[in-house]
Formats: C-alpha cells, sequence, structure tokens
DNA sequence: ACAATTCTGTTCATGAGTGCACATCACAAA
DNA sequence: TTTGTGATGTGCACTCATGAACAGAATTGT
C-alpha cells in the first residue's frame, strides 16, 4: 500500500525542518491554516503522531525526524531530476532514433554518422525497415519519409530534399549498343523490379505500365540485391542518380523524369520537435542536403 | 531550486508506469481529465516533454523514463516508510526517555531497568536535573511530577503514588537519646537542607519556619549528598520513607505527617499519550506502584 | 466493412481545499 | 506588570482544482 498524498509529506518535511508552521508555510507559499490542515491529514492517514504542538512550534517526534529524513532524500532527487531535464531539454546527448526507409540507408549514413561526430554525448541508432515505424509511440525522433507528404496529425512535416530517379543498367549488359534507346523501344528490354508489387512509386507504375509483364524479369525485395542484380548485367533497373554514380560500370539509359522523382519529407513528432536534439538532427540534415547534387 | 508539486510526479509516474491516461487515473482515483491536468502542468514547469501523446495512451520520452525511475524509487522509500511509522505505532521501540527530579532517581531507576528488560527493543533513558524538561518540546516521553498538580495546557496528568516523608537521624548522631524527641524540643536540633531555599515542598517550609536559622548546618545541592550527611551524623534531615527504610544505621525520629507527604503525578504529552510506547510505561509505572509500601 | 471499445481532450458546474480574519497562547522585553 | 511579538488554532467566504459529460479518433472484434 503506498501513500498517495506526496505534497503533504513535502509540507510535513518543511514543518519538520523549520520548526514551526509559519516558517514552513512561507517556504511553501501557502497559508499557515493550509500547513497545519496537511500535518493533520497526515498525521490521521499514518495512524502516526508526527510533532508535538507547541506555542513555539512543532516539534517532530521519532517518527517525525524518520519521515524528515526520508523527504529530505526525495527532495535532494527531484531536484537533481529537475536540473537534469532542464540540462536534457537544452542539449543533445542520450539517445537519437532516425528512422527511413531502407533505400535511403546509404544516402543518410554517412550524415548521421558525421552528426554522431559532431556530437560526441549523442548515440545514434538509425532503424530501417519493410514497416513503417510510428514516431507517436515514441519508436524514433525523426523520420525521413518519401513519396506523397505524409499528414497523420500530431507530426510536423518538412519538405527535404527530392531524389532524382533514372534508369540504368551495366556496360555489360548494354554491350556496344548505342545510347540512348528510343523510348518506344524501351518495353523491349529486360527489367527489374520491386518484390511487393504495391509498390506506388511512380516510376514503377511507369514500369509496369509500359513494360509487359514477361520482360520483368527479376524482383528483389530490398535495392540491395537489385542493385547487384542491374551491376551484374541482367537488364535495366531504377536507381536513385546519386548512387548510380557512384559505380562505374552503370550507365543511365534514361535520364530522370521529374514524374519518376520522389520527394524526402522530414517528419517529427510534435512533442519532440522543440526539443534541441532534435533541432540539432534537423538542422544537420538539411546541411547536408544543401550539399548534395541531387538534380 | 526544488520541485512544489509531488503529487503531480507522482501523477506523471503512474502514467509512465501505466502507459494510459485513463489507467493512472483509476489507479490514482481521480478523474482522467485530472491526470491530463497534472501532466501538462509539469511539463511546463520542468519545460521537457515527458510523454509523447497518442491515440493508444501515452509513452514515456526520455525524460519521462528518467523520471519514473525516481519517483519509483521515490514510492518504494514512501511505502517502507509507511509501514515503518505504523509499526512504530503499535510496538514498543525506539527511545523512551522518561524525566523526574533528581531525588526520585533511586525509587524509578529500578523499575525502569525492569522495564527494558521486558522490552528488549526499547532504549530508556531517565534525564533527571534541576530544570525542569518539557514534555511540548519533545525533550520527554513521560515526567514524573512531585509536589501540586501540574496544569500545563496539552499534558495529560495523571495521579501516581505518594511518598511519605519523615525526619531522620542516624544511630551516630542520636548517641543513647530516648526517642521521640518531644515536638517543641525539635528546633534545638541540628538540621540539614537543601541548598535552594525557594523549594516550596511542605517540609522545607516547615523546617524554614520551626528551626532557627543557626541550626540549619549544612545544605546539600542534591538528595545524595543529604543523605549521606545524615548518615555521617550531622543532624537531622527529610528523607523519603521507602530509602530511609534501606539503612538500618538511620532511625525515623519524626514520623511522617500528612501535610510533609509529596503526592506523584504522571504526566505526557497529548500528542504521544495514545501511543504504544507510553502507554506501556505508564501502565509499568502503575504496577510498580501498586508493589510499594509507601504507608 | 462496420460496430464496439478504448483511449485522449475539452467544456462547464460543483465541491473540497485554500486564504483570510480573528482568537488564543507563550515568551521576552520594557 | 504590561506590552509586544510571533506562534498555533478555528470559523467563514471564496477560488481553484476536480469531476461529469461529451466529442473525436484510433484500434479491435465481428
Amino acid at each position: 500500500m503506498s501513500i498517495d498524498a506526496w505534497d503533504e509529506i513535502r509540507t510535513a518535511y518543511h514543518v519538520a525542518r523549520l520548526g514551526t508552521v509559519s516558517g514552513a508555510a512561507e517556504v511553501l507559499g501557502v497559508h499557515h491554516a493550509t500547513v497545519i490542515r496537511h500535518i493533520d491529514a497526515l498525521e490521521k492517514r499514518l495512524g502516526t503522531k508526527l510533532f508535538q504542538r507547541h506555542a513555539r512550534g512543532y516539534t517532530a517526534t521519532e517518527a517525525g525526524q524518520d519521515l524528515m529524513q526520508v523527504a529530505q532524500a526525495t527532495d535532494d532527487q527531484f531536484t537533481q531530476l529537475a536540473s537534469r531535464l532542464k540540462g536534457r531539454g537544452d542539449s543533445v546527448t542520450g539517445e537519437l532514433v532516425v528512422t527511413s526507409i531502407e533505400s535511403l540507408s546509404p544516402l543518410l549514413s554517412p550524415v548521421l554518422a558525421e552528426f554522431q561526430m559532431a556530437n560526441p554525448g549523442v548515440t545514434v541508432r538509425f532503424v530501417t525497415g519493410d514497416r513503417v515505424f510510428r514516431l507517436e509511440y515514441g519508436e524514433a525522433h525523426v523520420a525521413i519519409r518519401a513519396g506523397t507528404a505524409p499528414n497523420e496529425p500530431d507530426n510536423v512535416v518538412q519538405r527535404y530534399a527530392t531524389v532524382q530517379i533514372a534508369l540504368y543498367a551495366s556496360r555489360k549488359y548494354l554491350g556496344d549498343r548505342v545510347l540512348p534507346i528510343p523510348e518506344d523501344e524501351l518495353p523491349n528490354e529486360k527489367f527489374m523490379g520491386y518484390e511487393n508489387m504495391d509498390s506506388r512509386a511512380p516510376f514503377y507504375r511507369w514500369m509496369e505500365d509500359k513494360v509487359p509483364r514477361h520482360n520483368i524479369v527479376m524482383r528483389g525485395s530490398d535495392g540491395r540485391s537489385l542493385k547487384h542484380a542491374i551491376r551484374a548485367g541482367i537488364g535495366l533497373g531504377f536507381m536513385q542518380t546519386w548512387e548510380a554514380s557512384q559505380y562505374e560500370d552503370l550507365v543511365q539509359v534514361v535520364e530522370p523524369k521529374p514524374e519518376w522523382a520522389a520527394p524526402l519529407w522530414l517528419v517529427t513528432h510534435v512533442d519532440l520537435h522543440r526539443t534541441a536534439k532534435v533541432q540539432a538532427i534537423l538542422a544537420h540534415l538539411k546541411a547536408a542536403a544543401d550539399s548534395w547534387t541531387l538534380v
């Protein structure tokens, strides 16, 4: 059975500490009648006299002194807690959880690593997965979403960068073909796509639209395996321009189309958005985006 | 700067523990609106978000988890305190401070020692002194007072035993005198008295009245030295009958007079009177008095 | 797909707790 | 002795925190 009158204990603590009801009332910022009532209620609740009353003030009994010691410790702990929380709100320390779809991982990882090195006090956790991590359940501080603008309530959404998408193939696949390949001949090429058909990404809808089923020769569930397949020369596949540019053996078969481009969104929960830590990572992400050449 | 909203912390603790406002409200026995208000107020006070709100409930942020740990410890300590105080009210343990005038020390000491052996958990402190120890300042649990009935407020006074006083002398002083000495010849004898003249004890007023100054040959500040002086044969002196009867060499010169008798009073502070410890010592003192043969 | 349940969040009337004023008492100083 | 100060204690008016009711939203069960 726990005590459900912490404020009364706090009142009793100050009375025991100062020795008088009036003094405690002044410190607590309440009327001395309130202090007396708190003491009476607490003694009734505990079934023990905590103080001996006399005209010069209240002196604590053994029980009262015991309570004072416990309350003293509590007061110290609460004070420490308060300063700790105040400091935490203004400084970037502790855990920082960032989530995004898996395909943005190679883009974001170095930025996050950079952020961690700039803020040694913070532990960055970068979680990716097929399921959407929900900010409102505290699963992450920041989410980088792609596609249509998310409009969940209680989430603050900011426009971020835009990822350009183009069609790539390896030199091995192309051989000595002349580029560019005319657009109306593209459906005859072999393609690769994602495992889950319900991907609403515009470039995949373009592919499902234009390319006959039998020419989609491979599907993968993650971007890494698709990338390897393209480089192995199985066929054409969509890639982000910045990622493809890192590989010498990949050739841009079709230039990025505006309708393929995927907008990115920075999403944070409203309860965490104003904290220094979240603001810091947002600023860092934006600064990194400025140095990107995605177009 | 300490926190002055312990109840709000308690509320937040239960919210963090249970995960929902409704659940916390039920445990706390308050309306869920109250819980929401407490959380909002506490977050505003601390300047930090403690929870992320969503339709399924509240999940604690890092700050909230920190608070929960501290509050958990506090709750444990308060629970322990409560059970400790409850036990203390019903059991006779800890310190027991008894005060009386110094002259009652030989009468009470063995009784208190007996009480301590019957209650091993208690530490008896028997304080005597010329100054009156005040119960209302918590200086003692029980006082044994002599003389006129004390009527301090907030003190509960009970009639105790009556100490009989008589005039004694040693055989050495009396020699082969025939007893009793006629009352009108008593002023010619040598007397001993207390140092402080303002003693309002009736037998001393009798002495100051009847005996001329030059026959009061010695004054002492404590009973022990007077007792030794009487046994050494310096003169006559007042003693309590029960104490004098323990010494073979002392002779009762004048029988105890009713007007010399000193009534004893058991005095306790009203705030402590109902505790088991005080009740136990009072019962023990009364039982000891029943076995006395003071008359 | 729809209903039921279970949360949060807000508004408004009410009552418990608070503040005020005054009485009382004890101690100290003039 | 008297006066002044500073403490506890108590009745009364009032305010603020609380509780009730309702609305909205999301999840769960059928």
